[in-house]
DNA sequence: TTGAAAGCGTTACCAA
DNA sequence: TTGGTAACGCTTTCAA
């Protein structure tokens, strides 16, 4: 248990200098093909693994990378966006010998902190910043710390590397599938200001019904929660006349719109027949609620793989542009239908 | 930003051997009070902080523990459990130096290959085997590596060191809670087979009615998902007459117990007039959905902590015994009521 | 092509 | 109490 096999052991049983062995098992130039077969077989047999730590120490590397999660818990447990994340991560760090520290924290100061110590002893070579917020100090430390880092669906001049998911097209094909069904009526749940792409998901709705010359509407601010979505519905709907309300709502993430389908129930609406909702992100959760939520279906696992192959051409120093994966696409269910006909 | 402060420089700064600075700043006796303080003076006045490789190559430890998670990701999404478990564990680690790595592996096999190699190059000094299984492969694996490890809520003979939380108080004090509401049939929606805590609610359910002198009533297995409730409702429910149906259903979670909510909603039984619906977990989405969600709450932050605190003492070879953390509790909310009168 | 040796930044042992 | 020095396990440079 205690004694591992070190490259000097390989070295010993092949009858060659550690630094042959090295060079062999690196596939680095040097080594006859023939010493080279006799270490790896000498490697096979021990069983050698190479120590991390030595690695670590002599290569100035940590061979890890980290995601510092700055949502509460609560959030986190009911995004669905993380877990698939990370999945995606992973499935390009394991492959290249790299792991995924994980921290959370709960406040801003708490995450800045996170980041400086994680640099601070070098425990990993590089860091993911997602939930971008308006002027993220985040962007300034990791600059200042000279920390790689990739941005997750940040703005344009955004000043790191970064990885991205368009919104645009899926939330104009929405405000068109709306519009193609008569309403003229809308209205808009935020999520928190503070989040950048709060806004993005706003500001695309709202271009895309000025676009097509109809009036923006309510827009109301939300948090992403379940909650959230009720008190929404609740400022929206409770208490206006049928032709004062909106026809068509959409919630910035699903778990939202969920709460506001849930309350809109509660209040004798009937969701498509007075009231279409849409919601985005595309979480299972959505398809398995009646009606079905139309929503704006985003890819997090896909996210994360080309964030993390990012980050680590990052890390590398290799020729970087920022990555766009394919949009999020309009995934029309069962929560939106024609507008009700006045009467 | 490439060259980091060392002990060297502390030492040279302060006047001393590397050897001194070592042990003032480790706490080490052997160094006077004069010198500490000089020393530690230096490190202040450099922003000395100590390059985690060199004291893991140094320590033989990497400061890092495992945590795998071998779920499918969309059931890591919509569980609670993991975001509250891992920030718990947090806020243990984080203090002492430590840090989480985090994992994901869809299938067992690929799980265990993931202890393998984090075990084999020495990433982490300790692993968490959470969602234990029947028979699981995984006890054996660290045993034969060698790899400390704690178990999330192992069933009683674990053979490593391990964390509970008690689910036998709260499952019975809901069944009193329904027995008292005069319910007389009652039926369950497990969990996956496979994983043991599935057989541990079930049990606990089952011995707590059979010691009221009820009948068990019918048991159907889910799979901890809001669509295996909503399948298990069907089963349960769907073209069955009122006094044929169950009057009250405890799910193996909350999640399912939902869906459960939502398809018997969509079958015009009304809950909790005709029916009693209870959870387990105590996640949130809970007290949002209507009926509230009546639950048997646990406390994966809690979980988390106790946890990691005994994690780390088994790798430091402390004394260490097993942790039992106060049991879940029953939270009654609107989902359960009295048992419909026969008519 | 091969091997010796110097780092990498700590900790820990042992003289002084 | 101090300081020198040998590990720890690797990569990399430089002679041979």
């Amino acid at each position: 248990m205690s004694n591992r096999v070190t490259i000097v052991d390989v070295a010993a049983k092949a009858g060659v200098a550690i630094s042959s062995v090295s060079s062999a098992l690196n596939n680095r130039p040097g080594v006859s093909e023939d010493t080279r077969r006799r270490i790896v077989e000498a490697a096979r047999e021990l069983g050698f693994v190479p120590s991390l730590r030595g690695r670590s120490l002599s290569a100035k590397r940590a061979f890890t990378v980290g995601l510092v999660v700055h949502r509460d818990p609560y959030v986190l447990e009911s995004d669905p966006f993380f877990g698939s994340f990370i999945g995606g991560i992973e499935t390009v760090l394991d492959p290249r010998g790299y792991a995924l520290i994980l921290q959370m924290g709960s406040e801003p100061v708490e995450t800045l902190d996170r980041y400086r110590s994680l640099a601070a002893n070098r425990r990993v070579d590089g860091v993911f910043i997602s939930d971008l917020g308006v002027d993220d100090p985040r962007i300034a430390l990791v600059q200042e710390l000279g920390l790689p880092a990739v941005g997750v669906n940040a703005d344009p001049g955004f000043p790191l590397a970064a990885v991205r998911q368009s919104h645009v097209e899926g939330i104009r094909e929405l405000v068109e599938h709306l519009v193609g069904l008569g309403h003229t009526r809308f209205a808009h749940v935020t999520g928190p200001h503070e989040f950048i792409h709060a806004g993005q998901r706003q500001r695309a709705w709202s271009d895309a019904l000025e676009a097509a010359g109809l009036p923006v509407g309510d827009i109301v601010e939300g948090d992403f929660t379940y909650e959230g979505g009720v008190a929404a519905a609740d400022r929206l709907l409770a208490g206006r006349a049928p032709d004062e309300r909106p026809t068509a709502v959409m919630c910035s993430n699903d778990l939202s719109a969920i709460g506001f389908l849930g309350r809109a129930g509660e209040l004798g609406i009937r969701v498509p027949d007075d009231l279409s909702v849409a919601g985005f992100d595309g979480i299972e959760l959505g398809s398995y609620v009646r009606p079905m939520l139309t929503t704006v279906a985003t890819t997090p696992r896909l996210l994360g793989v080309e964030a993390a192959r990012l980050l680590l051409e990052t890390i590398n120093g290799t020729a970087v542009v920022d990555i766009d994966i394919e949009p999020a696409r309009l995934v029309v269910r069962s929560s939106t239908g024609p507008a009700p006909q006045p009467r």
